[in-house]
DNA sequence: ATGCCTCGAGTTCA
DNA sequence: CTCGAGGCAT
């Protein structure tokens, strides 16, 4: 059968790549091989020596590279035209029921057909094909853009390189999923325990781990498998009205298209779907987590549409959570950045849904006590829809009959202060502050993490290393550190732990990773008032906090001194956050530790006059309304302020002319009471001359100030898919032009922008007569803003 | 007082 | 991501 002869390469090289191709369709994709692995192994062997001799002849799409590329550096990102898809659940019966109900309202039709397929438990991609040949893959990412994996997927066998048949569209993208065959997940790992390499926890982590690699030729090691089960782009040709139609072309275009796909009428015949595969799932070659159901009417699915990101048209059914019993070892305490005590359950390490569990939150006490959760106890564990592990229910037969309810400790485990509970909270806190280490840490964490001063390299070991030894006891210290204090720490944390440190195998010379960290603290110390604010970590200030104090204030020197009732000026900031603002700075402590920051070189880039904003809400009576004086209404405050021009003959005002401006005589009374305390005398004056201040600043200014913003004071929303924007530019570009951009729509919305795919918010939009936007307007409009 | 809406905080594992 | 609670409008 050889053609010793050989006449002409070219020809025998297409042909060899087509039995090749044919024989991996047969076999991984049909699972009925035509040839046996001995004659496959021969034509690879002989095309492989064939493009070795002739260069010339070698094609990216020949059989011969599925073995891999060289390593990229990176992933790219890659924006999906069409957003992949994420679908509701449905956790029983009744609510496989109301969906199906919800569609035949709808459409007004009775027991449509669905296309009924297993939901694979792998890693959702898209493949794009031009012109028939594979050009690019990407991952699911988070439906909007992924990352692109084309080298990895190109090693996958069942991913066709190029399209069968010749009546496919120019532009094709499928979508589907990557996995990894249990059988081969087993063989795989027998290996890698035999020859003492790394253990895949289970074939879903496998598969997505797998597609991660950067050097194809890892991914090519591992096996890996796909289904198609959907489309994205199509252009240039007509595709059928149904999706199992649509199923049928991709599988005669040489995709794997499950053989479980089926298609059922009505809820009748899914529910009946769920409970075949729901019996055979042990049995199946792969992981599956529950059945998808999609109304088979392309038509139909249209009209129906989306709710957010999830369509109306289809939903997963899942399988009961997966729950195990396992043996409560101990209830630890974990102490939070704002001293928040959480219990913890330690648990005998159980494989649950294929990870292994050994830690579960149990939120707080009052859980606890709920759930009656006791050491020793037997517990069901359920890794619940999604990831994180939780503690359903205590297995009352096996709790051993000396067990006592579990108690909240009365002291903090880590430094011994006292745990204490505000009147009406659920959490304990521990009340040692600044002295608790496992705060300190936590604040340290904080502070570093990349969403603040951004510290890249400073990670929760570090920091723990760092405070343990004494290296940092507060944030500030971290800019006083050198090389050496770290190349020393690490020989001291060695020592302590008895393990041979790195740097006296290397010599010197290896202490890049403290050099590197030097330079992410010294690029650090640029950074802007927003991410200061932040940073600092006071309770009830977050990111959207922060940067509203950094831009009615403009300054840090203006808020740390400020008198926190006056906080309560700015909108969102209530009674609540400002006392814990205040709190923040009255301690001398925090007052140091910023000290010391800008003394160590910290500097506030974008620090700024305080906002014209201010200037509306910046009222002696504003200021005498947020001081809470006993009895002084709002209507009383401003009126208050009328009287008198001069703030500081108000504030010494006796009880005659109180009244003489109009005050109830108790009122002016429970004032004059009020201010013979001194902190309140002082308070008040305080105050009085921050709004002197300010005032003056506002003037200074120049009330010639830039005019207002175009979006001034309105609040703006993005939904659905942009396409020339991530959404975060958009964001950027709108706040830029004094907008507000919020999550959900409601009354107040000036306008609402929506991309492709948009869902309930749009909905929302149309319900409340806001206005809408598509992406072309609000282009043009940050084009040229009116 | 009541009911949205948004923001903050905490959490698991690879 | 999910839950709770703070802020604000009704």
């Amino acid at each position: 059968m050889a053609d010793t002869a050989a006449p002409d390469p070219a020809r025998r090289v297409a042909e060899l790549r087509e039995r090749i191709e044919n024989a991996n369709h047969r076999y991984h994709v049909l699972d009925d091989p035509d040839i046996p692995d001995i004659e496959y192994d021969r034509l690879m062997r002989e095309l492989e020596s064939l493009e070795a001799e002739h260069p010339q002849l070698a094609d990216p799409d020949s059989p011969t590279r599925r073995i891999g590329a060289s390593p990229s550096r990176t992933f790219a990102e890659v924006r999906h035209e069409i957003p992949m898809l994420s679908l509701g659940n449905a956790f029983s019966d009744d609510e496989v029921r109301d969906f199906e109900r919800r569609i035949e309202e709808r459409l007004e039709l009775r027991d449509p057909m669905f296309s009924v397929e297993p939901k694979f438990d792998g890693l959702a991609i898209s493949l794009r094909y031009e012109d028939g040949a594979f050009v690019r893959g990407a991952t699911r990412g988070d439906g909007a853009s992924g990352e692109e994996v084309t080298a990895n997927l190109r090693v996958v066998k069942s991913v066709p390189l190029r399209l069968r048949g010749t009546d496919w569209p120019r532009v094709l993208e499928v979508r589907g999923e990557i996995y990894m065959p249990r059988a081969a997940f087993e063989r795989y790992n027998a290996q890698a325990r035999d020859q003492g390499g790394k253990v895949l926890a289970n074939p879903r982590n496998g598969a997505a781990g797998s597609l991660r690699q950067l050097d194809p030729r890892v991914t090519a090691a591992r096996p890996l498998a796909f289904f198609a089960y959907a489309l994205g782009v199509v252009e240039g040709s007509a595709m059928p009205d149904t999706h199992s139609a649509t199923l049928a072309r991709l599988r005669d275009w040489g995709f794997p298209v499950s053989n479980l796909v089926e298609t059922a009428r009505g809820v009748d015949g899914c529910l009946d779907y769920y409970r075949r595969i729901g019996e055979r799932r042990d049995t199946l070659p792969f992981d599956i987590d529950g059945v998808v159901y999609k109304l088979d009417d392309l038509a139909g699915q249209r009209e129906l549409g989306f709710v957010g990101r999830t369509p109306r048209w289809a939903i997963a059914h899942k399988f009961p959570a997966q729950e195990q019993a396992t043996r409560l070892l101990a209830i630890d305490i974990n102490i939070g950045r704002t001293g928040a005590a959480t219990p913890t359950a330690r648990l005998e390490p159980v494989q649950v849904g294929g990870v292994v569990v050994t830690n579960a939150t149990l939120h707080n006490a009052d859980q606890v006590a709920r759930l009656d959760v006791r050491i020793d106890d037997t517990v069901i564990v359920r890794r619940a829809g999604d990831v994180i592990p939780e503690v359903v229910r205590v297995v009352p037969e096996h709790r051993p009959p000396t067990s006592v309810p579990w108690q909240m400790p009365s002291h903090c485990p880590v430094c011994g202060s006292e745990l204490v509970r505000e009147a009406g909270e659920v959490v304990w806190r521990c009340s040692g502050e600044l002295v608790c280490p496992a705060q300190r840490k936590e604040a340290v964490f904080h502070f570093a993490a990349r969403r603040a001063m951004d510290i890249e390299g400073l990670g929760e070991r570090l920091i723990e290393d760092l405070c343990d030894l004494d290296f940092v006891r507060s944030v500030a210290d971290l800019y006083a550190l050198s090389l050496d204090d770290f190349v020393e720490m690490k020989r001291r944390a060695d020592a302590r732990d008895g393990t041979t440190p790195e740097t006296a195998k290397a010599g010197k010379v290896a202490t890049k990773w403290a050099e590197n960290l030097v330079d992410a603290i010294e690029r650090s110390r640029a950074t802007t008032l927003e991410r200061f604010l932040y940073a600092l970590g006071i309770e009830h200030v977050g990111e959207s906090t922060a940067k509203a104090l950094a831009t009615w204030f403009g300054a840090l020197e203006r808020i740390r001194h400020l008198p926190w009732p006056l906080l309560k000026l700015v909108p969102d900031i209530g009674g609540e956050v400002a006392r814990s603002i205040g709190h923040f700075f009255e301690q001398a402590g925090n007052q140091q530790v910023i000290d010391d920051l800008l003394a160590r070189g910290v500097r506030l880039g974008d620090e700024h006059a305080v906002s014209v904003k201010l200037a509306k809400v910046l009222t002696l009576g504003n200021v005498l309304e947020n001081i809470e004086i006993p009895k002084l209404t709002h209507k009383r405050a401003q009126q208050l302020a009328e009287a008198f021009s001069d703030a500081h003959a108000l504030a010494a005002a006796s009880h005659e002319q109180l009244v003489g401006a109009g005050l109830p005589a108790d009122t002016a009374a429970a004032m004059i009471a009020w201010r013979e305390d001194p902190a309140n005398a002082r308070l008040l004056m305080d105050s009085i001359e921050a709004l002197n201040r300010f005032r003056e600043m506002l003037q200074d200014a120049g009330t010639a100030a830039s005019a207002p913003a175009p979006l001034d004071g309105q609040t703006v929303v993005l939904t659905g898919t942009l396409v020339a924007l991530t959404r975060e530019e958009a964001k950027a570009k709108l706040e830029a032009l004094g907008a507000k951009v919020a999550g959900s729509v409601s009354k107040k919305t000036r306008f609402v922008v929506a991309g492709s795919e948009a869902g309930s918010k749009l909905d929302k939009a149309r319900e409340l007569g806001v206005e809408v936007w598509d992406e072309q307007r609000l282009l043009a409009f940050l084009d040229a803003p009116e």
